[in-house]
DNA sequence: GGTTTGTTTGGTCGGAAAACAAACATAGCC
DNA sequence: GGCTATGTTTGTTTTCCGACCAAACAAACC
């Protein structure tokens, strides 16, 4: 690529960038706050009409905008606004679950357009017959679009270790091991471009980064509890990969001898100690009654004295790992997601109590996040990650990735 | 900074870190690895020769590039070979042991040119005492310089846990606490800037890298055995900070219940394990005789059963970190320095088999390095992590840092 | 001659700077 | 109130510069 043209081109994405993260906003807001001048902005501006990312609009034409705001009395020629387009672009994201297929579509501007769920009849389904279901999905969502070809790709987060290429090398729910899904899937989809494959933790982590804010923390810890425990470490605001694509992987950490359960089969994994299964295994081992998380927790809200030795003990292991990746990584937050994560917040004082029990006085604690009700699902998240891969399309001169704006 | 400048100052870094990496070149070789024109790299070149960094020289003439090599019949117009000028700038760089000073001196090719040591009479000495010795070696060094105005500036390294101020916030093996040395040794030192404080098993890292390979390694962790255990975490060929520049403290990790010894007081820690106290004191408990790390070594080699024993306990307390490790980083290599290294070294297949239980089958676990003689120490390290700086001084367009490559 | 290197020349493109035109708000005056 | 002058901010136009590219050319070897 021709220098000027990159530099022209890293300019859009700087643009779209802007619109996207802080809002609609004028040509002049973008001279400013980008360092070129007005008649740079303008004539970047004018390229991404052209290309029909971005459109002009009236603040006052649309009544979502509370009118009356923003208005401290502006003076000088009013500005026009600018924003993206959102139907420029669609970005699907899915998410392989123990008992569901779950799609959803993600627009230009980021937001969530449309959701779509499929229970799973069987067990353990094959990797061919879910991919076979999911491109149907695909395919019937896409026949409604009048405009099949704004659809960009699709990213798939699968509950299990993926790598670089597209394998999952193993999926403990659905009993896969070293399937070559992408391409799996790819096979059955034509003209969408199936992106990449991602573990659902990291997904869960994009989406939950998005959620509370779109920029701003860089330094990042996620926890997904479920059956097992997931990760994912974000540090100057990119998300760990590793080697091999296969970072994250906090559940298998060997923090004691023993635990709960064997989930992986690893001895004195983080996930024996912490996960559903072993909160389940060690409070039915204390003579606790009940089979699932919600009975568990109905126990402990009646203020079963059992239940509340397991959410102690459980608080307690929890903060051992806290307090490895907290010396590890100095993460700003801490965020703890997943169904576990209910007992977080039942015991949020105990866990950070015995965090700093943990650290020494010099190392500040990490915020400790465990999101509310709503939670993202990694499907959104990894629709996020392909929407986020096209704006981010720009980095050091003459580095381009492969992905284009387009 | 004007657009088109911003441009040419990037590609003169390219210029730059590529002739520091790959060694000497033609300007027909920069032009073909910078994917420019040769009119362009001989533009750039031409820039760089006037501001006196580079310089065009005969191989031939040099005695030290061995000749013939480097010549499979080379047909066409011979090439001018390129390269940095070492004195165009010196980095200085010091490390605060806990018994003597070092300080070292590289050059713009980032080769080690002088080292300089001080033994220090007193067990804990105070931090101004310290920072005032370490500003008479600096200005008796630079006093013997020609040009004192190549000198670049210091980067000190610290046996302790620093922030991004240049507060050293707890150094215990000299028992500081809170210290604000980096202002303290500007004010003693006029005329050279004291860029940062960095972490000595970070500045450790930064030297490993260097000597092992300039660029290959992406994603390592390295891990520092000493009086404590320090480490640091590279990723994406960047050293992960954390938000307070707090990242690595390894040795803190809490991984069991108990330990050989208590260095920092935090139960379970890390370093409770694997430390030269911590061997130490299990040998020592055990009935083994000797008081120093050497001691223990030679009753090793010796056959010492209990001293085996003691190692191959060590060497299962290590590996547990190393697998922590492992699944959170998914690192390719994992370097062990520091003086009990060399415990590693005599355990080398013990620890990749012990690590290699601790991980699953899919995970693929990391090259293991044990330094051999030719360790870099600390200062090395920091000295070159301002070197770095300087030609690091590049990244997306319009985000430029503070430092010049002046 | 063939080949590779390094330089020169003309051209293109993106952005900067400054002037200009447009679209308001306000103030003042009738 | 109606009208105009003024000030302010926005967006566009014009002119210019600097960096790179493409192609031709000269130089230095085999």
């Amino acid at each position: 690529m021709s220098m000027p043209l990159a530099v022209r081109q890293m300019n859009e994405a700087r643009v779209l960038a802007r619109l996207l993260n802080v809002g609609p906003m004028s040509r002049a807001d973008l001279a400013r706050e980008l360092d070129v001048t007005r008649s740079t902005a303008g004539s970047i501006v004018a390229s991404l009409i052209e290309a029909g990312k971005v459109e002009e609009f009236d603040p006052k034409a649309v009544p979502g905008l509370n009118p009356g705001e923003n208005h401290p009395i502006r003076t000088g020629r009013p500005a026009i606004q600018l924003r993206l387009i959102p139907d420029h672009a669609l970005f699907l994201g899915a998410y392989i679950g123990a008992r569901e297929l779950r799609l959803c579509v993600v627009d230009f501007t980021g937001t969530v357009r449309h959701s779509f769920v499929e229970r799973l009849p069987k067990v353990y389904p094959s990797p061919e017959d879910i991919a076979q279901r999911l491109a149907d999905m695909v395919t019937t969502f896409v026949s409604t679009l009048p405009m099949p070809a704004t659809v960009r790709g699709i990213n798939v987060a699968v509950p299990g270790i993926v790598d670089f290429g597209g394998d999952i090398l193993r999926a403990p729910s659905m009993n896969w091991r070293r399937t070559s899904f992408r391409e799996m899937l790819q096979q059955r989809l034509t003209g969408i471009c199936v992106h990449r494959l991602v573990n659902d933790a990291n997904a869960f982590a994009m989406a939950e980064i998005q959620r509370l804010d779109a920029e701003r923390s860089q330094e990042a810890v996620f926890l997904l509890l479920e059956d097992g425990v997931g990760g994912c470490v974000q540090s100057g605001g990119q998300l760990l990969e590793g080697t091999n694509g296969l970072a994250g992987e906090i559940g298998h950490m060997p923090v004691g001898d023993g635990g709960h359960c064997s989930h992986t089969g690893i001895a004195g994994a983080f996930e024996n100690y912490v996960s559903r299964p072993a909160v389940l295994a060690h409070f039915s081992n204390l003579g606790g009654i009940g089979t699932t998380l919600g009975d568990y927790l109905d126990r402990l809200d009646a203020g079963d004295p059992l239940a509340q030795t397991v959410l102690d003990v459980w608080a307690n292991d929890l903060s051992r790992g806290l307090a490895i990746l907290t010396v590890l990584l100095n993460p700003e937050r801490i965020v703890i997601g997943g169904r576990v994560a209910q007992l977080a917040k039942r015991a949020e004082l105990q866990i950070a109590t015995c965090l700093q029990q943990r650290l020494m006085a010099e190392t500040p604690p990490p915020a400790l996040l465990v999101p509310e009700a709503g939670e993202a699902g990694p499907e959104i998240g990894a629709a996020l990650m392909l929407h986020r891969a096209h704006f981010e399309d720009f980095g050091p001169l003459g580095e381009f990735q492969s992905l284009s704006i387009g």
